[in-house]
RNA sequence: GGAGAGGUGGCCGAGUGGUCGAAGGCGCACGCCUGGAAAGCGUGUAUGCGCCGAAAGCGCAUCAUGGGUUCGAAUCCCAUUCUCUCCGCCA
């Protein structure tokens, strides 16, 4: 949620930046406005209103104590008559406040300066293309068949016990994907991140916090009986650890990194894009999140892209990394780079992480501050970022590296198979 | 799932319906004292919103959350939620 006073401070200014997203404020700020108006002059009178109430309690009460009850009733009938006003006050207060923040949330975040304008994907910046050649033999086939050939995922299980999109992961398949998990978590400790377990299920605070509500309610598995969701990213639990939190002045930066399965309902997707592993309902990811100084979060930002784009270096991929346009990049995100791999039979890019600073996008909403040099609180910037998601990765393992004789395991990862071939 | 007890500031902890944003202690910060430190002494130490753009000041709200009773609620009532104890069930 964007914070008011950027909005009020320069209307304009944040109209005009949100065209880069292809975003249209200029009504919503100018009801936004209103409404912040109507709020503060709502409080003023109910405020001003309560202040003489208090005044008249007490002087009652003085009056009860000193014996002179029958001298209370006039103020009485006054502190009655105020009751009432601010009482309705309060209630137009709600309803202002509410309708603000209804239109609040309908803002998307603002882009970095340097978000290249665009309509769709055409438009995104590629920064870096690590292409290294893939030669494959002429029989190569896409993942879906040598999963099925080396008996390693299967679809058709998953399609029996659960649905669509739930595959089971079987022998080397499975070592693999534990292989994969391992990997990408001791890296991060490696790079000084701090390795939570979260819940798998989030309460309604926490899925409005990180901005999943009320925005893709319909994508989020729902448990109606406990009103719980089922998470579509660790980033929700980890980042609302941080809810309503004001860190000490020396708690920055805080590195964290999760391990999770994560459940999206996908309503609305078909077609070939969601063959094999490259769409699933549920999936596996290791997500890295950062909670940063706000004069930092750049810099934080170019980090989080290096270290990503080494782990793919060691997993021997071709990938590069895109710097998402205005047109692509999420609601709720500053500036987002994603990186793609090469899938070579497939013969098309797949999206396997996504690292964004969402400034205090987040934080406002959560109320995520720290205490900044002058012991003031300010918002926090929220950064994430996964490090990696699996099954494209897995996607990308298997076609790229089939051979004859088998798929090759990358060296970086056989300490953790145990193998290096699946044959 | 059943029964009971409870939730007060960063932490501990007091609080009889009236001047309680809340005693006291710990912690923390600053100052005095000291050669330096400890101890001691003193001062300060919540958040949000509003008056107003900032500071100071003032006002309003907040004692788990949401309602209610009352001129007045941390205190009384109701609902929800979380924690603890016992019983039941259980990996």
């Amino acid at each position: 949620m964007l914070q008011l006073n950027i909005i009020k401070e320069n209307p304009k200014g944040v109209t005009e930046l949100l065209r880069i997203k292809n975003f249209d404020a200029e009504a919503l700020v100018e009801e936004i406005m209103e409404l912040d108006h109507r709020r503060r002059e709502t409080q003023k009178k109910m405020d001003d209103g309560l202040a003489e109430a208090n005044i008249l309690a007490k002087e009652i009460g003085i009056l009860f104590k000193s014996g002179k009850g029958e001298e209370a009733g006039a103020l009485k009938e006054r502190s009655a008559v105020l009751k009432k006003e601010t009482q309705s006050l309060g209630i137009i207060l709600e309803e202002t406040k509410s309708a603000l923040d209804e239109k609040l949330v309908l803002l998307p975040n603002l882009p970095h300066p340097s978000v290249p304008a665009g309509n769709s994907e055409e438009d995104n910046e590629v920064l870096v293309a690590n292409e290294f050649k893939i030669k494959l033999h002429d029989d190569a086939v896409p993942h879906w068949e040598l999963a099925k050939k080396y008996d390693i995922i299967d679809f058709d299980l998953g399609a029996k016990v659960t649905g669509a999109g739930f595959p089971f992961y079987k022998g080397k398949g499975a070592r693999l994907q534990r292989a994969l998990i391992n990997f990408f978590l001791d890296e991060a400790l490696e790079a000084g991140y701090s390795e939570y377990q979260p819940p798998l299920f989030v309460n309604e605070d926490s899925a409005y916090g990180t901005g999943n509500l009320p925005d893709k309610d319909g994508q989020m598995y729902h448990i109606g009986e406990d009103n719980l969701y089922a998470i579509p990213t660790a980033e929700i639990p980890i980042t609302n650890i941080y809810r309503d939190v004001i860190l000490g002045q020396d708690s920055l930066p805080i590195k964290n990194v999760a391990y999770s399965s994560c459940f999206r309902r996908e309503a609305g997707s078909y077609g070939k894009d969601v063959r094999g592993l490259n769409r699933l309902h549920q999936f596996d990811k290791v997500e890295i999140v950062q909670i940063c100084h706000p004069e930092r979060s750049y810099d934080t930002l170019e980090e989080m892209r290096i270290y990503v784009a080494s782990l793919l270096e060691k997993l021997e991929l071709p990938y590069r990394i895109l710097k998402l346009c205005g047109g692509d990049i999420s609601f709720t995100s500053s500036l987002t780079y994603d990186f793609e791999v090469f899938s070579a039979a497939q013969k098309r890019w797949l999206e396997v992480s996504s690292v964004s600073n969402f400034e205090a996008f987040q934080s406002n909403r959560m109320k995520l501050r720290f205490r900044d040099e002058d012991n003031k609180t300010r918002l926090a910037h929220t950064l994430n970022g996964s490090a990696l998601a699996l099954p494209r990765i897995v996607a990308a393992l298997l076609e790229n590296n089939q051979s004859e004789t088998g798929i090759n395991i990358p060296k970086a990862l056989r300490t953790y198979t145990g193998f290096d071939l699946i044959s």
